[in-house]
DNA sequence: GGTATGCAAATAAGG
DNA sequence: CCCTTATTTGCATAC
């Protein structure tokens, strides 16, 4: 585990503004929605916590403009590309950065300190040999969702994790800015793509998700398992002229529907929580029951709910440290707690 | 009406 | 079967 994530996370917090993630949770109080699950009702939920020092996922990143060329791209900055996510406030930490819109962006790698240093180039992605980011490599099974996906074992450990290096990172770059402009041109909404993916996915994918391959805004290693998807649907939406949207091969959802559990629930299941942490098998089951909700939804929450709570309490933890400057407690953290940010 | 983003469900992988 | 940790992915909503 530990730095993981490399360099990029590690920059998110610090460049921003608030460094210091004071996160209460807790958040919700509202009222009662029943608990049925489901979109419709959203309250935009107060949210729930994690927030003061989130600082917006794209706001930091301004400058960083590393050393990689820019070569092709014009592209003023703004934004990154994540790469791993990032704890601190929450997730997605980019890795690179780029551009704006159509044009390319370089990912870059960010350069300030807490730990991105030891992590920048060597994150951990898995090896990802250009090449291993051939359509075959996904052609299989893609989404690595399938689970006993063999391959996949062992390529946590960065150490294998062959470097991201800057060639990589340009193609990627490179490409998703070229895929958004053959895409547009097919005319294509990044929500259709989501949809037409299913042909040679075999499963879909959201607006959101090729939103972000577009714009650099997914970790390295999840954006180069997109890319082969995406370079393989591309060719045959260009070959096939107008809206491929060939089904075949879409045999049914790989991933489980996103359940929205209602604001309700979510204040019950909260209450449940400060009662009792690690509930049993039987005390979820009965959780559930009583708010409709299906078991695997509660205990998944549960299990997303101690790890929400496990880093809030490092980053308050970190906060504290930061806020004493303390070079000792840097170096300790950095070690102990992967990016935190 | 398409796209960007916050928050957090769902998954993967190793115990 | 369930947990933890890390990561992927998508509702819901803002832009």
């Amino acid at each position: 585990m530990a730095c993981q994530g490399f360099g990029a996370d590690s920059f998110t917090p610090l460049a921003g503004d608030s460094p210091l993630p004071i996160l209460m949770h807790h958040g919700s109080t509202g009222d009662c929605l029943p608990a049925t699950s489901h979109a419709h009702g959203m309250v935009s939920a107060v949210s729930s916590g994690l927030s003061l020092g989130q600082t917006s996922k794209r706001s930091h990143m301004h400058l960083s403009t590393s050393s990689l060329g820019n070569a092709l791209s014009n592209a003023p900055p703004s934004l990154h590309y994540p790469v791993t996510p990032c704890h601190y406030s929450n997730q997605q930490a980019t890795y690179g950065m780029m551009t704006g819109s159509l044009t390319p962006c370089i990912y870059k790698f960010p350069d300030h300190g807490l730990s991105s240093s030891s992590c920048a180039l060597s994150h951990g992605f898995s090896s990802l040999p250009s090449t291993l980011l051939s359509a075959d490599e996904v052609s299989g099974g893609p989404g690595g969702e399938v689970k006993g996906d063999a391959h996949r074992k062992g390529m946590r450990e960065q150490e294998e994790a062959p470097p991201m290096d800057s060639l990589q990172i340009r193609e990627l770059e490179m490409f998703a800015n070229d895929f958004k402009i053959r895409r547009i041109k097919l005319g294509y909404t990044q929500t259709n793509v989501g949809e037409a993916l299913a042909a040679v996915h075999g499963s879909e994918f959201s607006q959101t998700t090729i939103c972000r391959f577009e714009n650099l805004q997914l970790s390295f290693k999840n954006a180069c398992k997109l890319k082969a998807i995406l370079a393989k649907w591309l060719d045959e939406a260009e070959l096939a002229g107008a809206l491929y949207n060939d089904k075949t091969g879409m045999n049914e959802r790989k991933r489980k529907r996103r359940t929205t559990i209602s604001l309700g629930a979510k204040e019950a299941l909260e209450r449940s929580f400060v009662e009792k942490t690690k509930p049993s098998s039987q005390e979820i089951a009965r959780i559930a029951k009583g708010l409709h909700l299906e078991k695997e939804v509660v205990r998944v929450w549960f299990c997303n709910r101690r790890q929400r709570e496990k880093r809030v309490k490092t980053s308050l933890s970190l906060s504290s440290c930061l806020t004493k400057i303390s070079p000792n407690c840097l170096t300790q953290i950095s070690k102990t707690q992967r990016p935190l940010t």
